[in-house]
DNA sequence: CCTATATACTGAAACGTTACAGATTGTCAC
DNA sequence: GTGACAATCTGTAACGTTTCAGTATATAGG
């Protein structure tokens, strides 16, 4: 008896798969499944055949399909922290890496993991279920276990801000050395000579970095520094804010301040009012901000900008490339600051 | 010859599946998948003992071998528009779904869309590959096609915001409505007699809400409108700004606002400033937000908080009850407005 | 004409899971 | 002792894909 022609009712029903091209093809599985894929031993005409078919009926290979006999799920993942997390950050990350992604197969996922769980248990839960096939995290630490353990178990990952454990891997980073040196400069440039800042929180890279920054710039001019540590840009708007208040209350208190996040400035530039001082006349203060909002708070602000959108498309390129076969040292940026700007009229 | 015992090497290596299970406990692969499921046909000890040793070793289900065999994804599917969203609604939404799917299999990805594409076009490549169990939309229209479409296919979904194409689907909504007859109200109770509303965008549902409460409680007060739908709160902060500004220097003129969203609202406290009024004395404005942020921004704001991370728990709790059967229908809910509130000085 | 080799294609097996259709017990009524 | 029945367990097939180990045909070398 001759071979059936339909061996199931092909045809007609779901969505086509493998099967469906080969029998329009006339091929079997295996070929279309080579021709698809530009393998070096299917004919050319037969190639070409092959994909227009599939191209004309819409074939998209079956995602649980592949993963289950690859292992490989073209899937990011995206490591955030549900209560710390800036807000404009997650938003435009989330849009950098979707810019990227948008013509390759890959899916964004979403893991989060709150303030009571250990970051690495999100991690692991990557690692142990398959569940990606690459990996971006923030809030990176210089010593950081996640990203050891990334490294140890042989994810490509790529980190929103540096390490520093002598380990190599993809990155991107904002230079917030340079941010804090520039700041300072140009504070001491309007004759700021008492400065504070509002760094990041102490167990974060860029932690240092800015300080350094602050530090160095401060001995460069000549400016002294009013210590400001009792709180970080993760701290609340009201802790802010009532610190501020209580540091201009002081005899000696700063005529300049850096601050690192935005939200962070508006709670210094509240306190800095509730103790009856006011902003560009007693006190000038540089700020970080992500979108262009702080002039509209106070057109006496100065800002920097940081660009989270490229950051997050900049980290999607890494991972990318190192699922891709790239080394991983060659995947590491590092996002220069503009200049610090101040308000201008709009025309 | 006796049954092989090793199959094949299986204790050891990878991750545990079904038939490393089968082999510890002696029973069949078949036996062990319906015990993990509490199938009735099990005995009671059999089960417990399979779930012991799964638990012990740490089993997850491999999720491409149930998305392939049973088509159940165990993905929900948040679709964004990447130039449009209000940030901190992207931000809040996606943990107020973590959260609520935090102990679900279900994992969170982010569909995003452009806008140069069909807002349709995401939710067809869902459909077309399967690729999530249910959908949450936003921007939701009062004729949404996206609704419509992933009725027709029955998906199970829910929006943020309603329809009103009278088929029935579970939303969760702010009740814009009544914000804006509590914001009217308010003006007028404190002698603002011509409003102005910046509105949502007039496509998406909220805005007719929005403008049905305003329009609604200006002829309950005895106030006037003063037409302000040059621009919407999806134009640009430069847009916002000098129409408002314009407004604000012609002869009648707004002395108070009702604005739909926060960002929106900087633009038009800056749009009268730049006209050379001040908030508090010439001009009252009454806003939305969702970040406790506005009060920092001018204390003399009038502020109704929306809390996007309730609706995002909402929205997931809605999808998953779909998904878990129970009737779209009773998967609606309505976020009421708080009171408006003025400032208040920090303790 | 036979063998070697390259080219183009193919079936079977496997990834981990669940559904289907049994198979093996033990218990009880008669 | 036999048949009926429930309780408990099991093997096989299938989901769609890729890989492995081929098979069939044509071409060329001797």
């Amino acid at each position: 008896m001759d071979r059936d022609q339909t061996e199931k009712d092909d045809e007609g029903s779901g969505r086509p798969t493998l099967k469906t091209l080969a029998f329009m093809t006339g091929l079997g599985v295996t070929t279309v499944s080579r021709a698809l894929k530009d393998a070096p031993e299917i004919g050319a005409e037969t190639r070409r055949r092959v994909q227009l078919v599939a191209k004309q009926i819409g074939y998209r290979p079956n995602r649980a399909g592949v993963r289950l006999r690859t292992g490989k799920t073209n899937v990011i993942s995206l490591v955030l922290n549900t209560e710390r997390e800036i807000m404009s950050f997650v938003s435009d990350i989330i849009y950098g890496v979707s810019e990227v992604i948008a013509d390759t197969p890959y899916h964004l996922i979403v893991t989060p993991y709150s303030r009571s769980q250990d970051p690495l248990d999100p991690i692991r839960y990557l690692l142990e279920t398959g569940s990606a096939d690459g990996v971006i995290i923030s809030r990176t630490q210089p010593n950081d276990p996640r990203a050891r353990y990334m490294l140890e178990r042989g994810i490509p990952f790529a980190t929103h801000g540096r390490t520093d454990m002598g380990l190599i891997h993809p990155y991107h980073d904002f230079d917030n050395y340079a941010f804090a040196t520039e700041a300072v400069r140009h504070l001491a440039g309007i004759g700021r000579r008492r400065l504070a800042l509002l760094a990041p929180p102490v167990e974060l890279t860029y932690h240092s970095h800015t300080l350094n920054g602050f530090t160095d710039a401060l001995s460069e001019v000549g400016a002294s520094e009013i210590p400001f540590n009792t709180v970080s840009v993760d701290h609340s708007i009201d802790q802010i804010r009532m610190r501020t208040a209580q540091l201009m209350r002081r005899d000696v208190r700063p005529d300049g301040f850096v601050s690192s996040a935005a939200a962070a400035t508006l709670a210094i530039v509240a306190g800095i009012e509730d103790a009856g001082l006011k902003l560009g006349r007693d006190v000038d203060v540089v700020s970080k901000q992500s979108s262009d909002l702080l002039h509209l708070f106070r057109r006496e602000l100065l800002v920097v900008n940081e660009n989270f959108r490229l950051a997050g498309a900049e980290l999607a390129r890494s991972v990318l490339g190192w699922i891709g076969g790239a080394a991983p040292g060659s995947l590491q940026s590092l996002s220069m600051p503009g200049e610090v700007v101040a308000y201008r009229r709009p025309d």
